[in-house]
DNA sequence: CTTTGGATCGTCT
DNA sequence: GACGATCCAAAGG
């Protein structure tokens, strides 16, 4: 399922449940990045201590900080060796939803939560709403059972709950949207952002952020 | 509504 | 020493 291309796998994500710290959501936009082969990728210029997670099993839990604040989630796809990943852009919250208004709230000016259909809206943003964080780096999303060892390549083994990807309802291939990737500077043309058509928690101009409706 | 700039620091050159 | 797989808020139309 998630062993193969990263382009294959991104849109099977689609529908997919990631939960965290008794909070859930349900993937609706993501974004392929092909490792070694594509320009975009932490893993174009080969492995480093930041992207070693990107070369492991597929079903690991790749997460790396950056602009100096913030947390982004990748779900790493096989083979084992091959660095592949795909970034989760957006949630549609289900459950925890207080949870993460508390969460996103402490992390803003004014302290006050956004709205419910931007909790898990971008990838730093639904990082923050679920609680992961750098720790969670080389975790095993489809372990069994939620308490487990880990995270194993920065922190060394601790026992604890961790993030964990379960089935959901999948998106009709109708259902599924594809444009350029945001964000990047480079191979900036290539369509491998996959979203949810329609859906008003995607990011992005595909959203539904300027057609404000309620 | 859109545009712009500041925040903030790990990572790699 | 430069630059992010970003977000937010203030300023401008």
């Amino acid at each position: 399922m998630l062993d193969g291309d990263p382009l294959d796998v991104a849109p099977a994500l689609l529908g997919m449940v990631l939960v965290h710290g008794g909070r859930a959501g349900r993937i609706v936009e993501v974004e392929a990045y092909r490792g070694e082969e594509d320009p975009a990728s932490h893993a174009f210029r080969g492995r480093t201590p930041r992207n070693a997670t990107m070369f492991g099993r597929a079903g690991l839990l790749y997460v790396y900080f950056t602009y100096g604040m913030h947390f982004c989630a990748n779900v790493v796809c096989g083979p084992e060796g091959r660095a592949g990943a795909v970034l989760v852009r957006a949630l549609e919250p289900i459950a925890g939803l207080e949870a993460m208004r508390a969460a996103r709230a402490g992390r803003r000016r004014d302290g006050r939560a956004p709205a419910d259909r931007d909790l898990c809206r971008g990838p730093a943003n639904l990082t923050g709403a679920l609680g992961i964080d750098r720790s969670y780096d080389g975790w095993d999303l489809l372990a069994r059972p939620s308490l487990r060892t880990g995270p194993s390549l920065r922190t060394g083994p601790s026992l604890r709950t961790g993030p964990s990807l379960r089935t959901g309802q999948p998106l009709r291939s109708g259902a599924v949207a594809r444009g350029p990737r945001i964000g990047i500077t480079k191979a900036v043309e290539a369509p491998w952002r996959f979203w949810a058509e329609g859906s008003p928690y995607v990011s992005g101009a595909a959203g539904f952020r300027s057609a404000s409706r309620g």
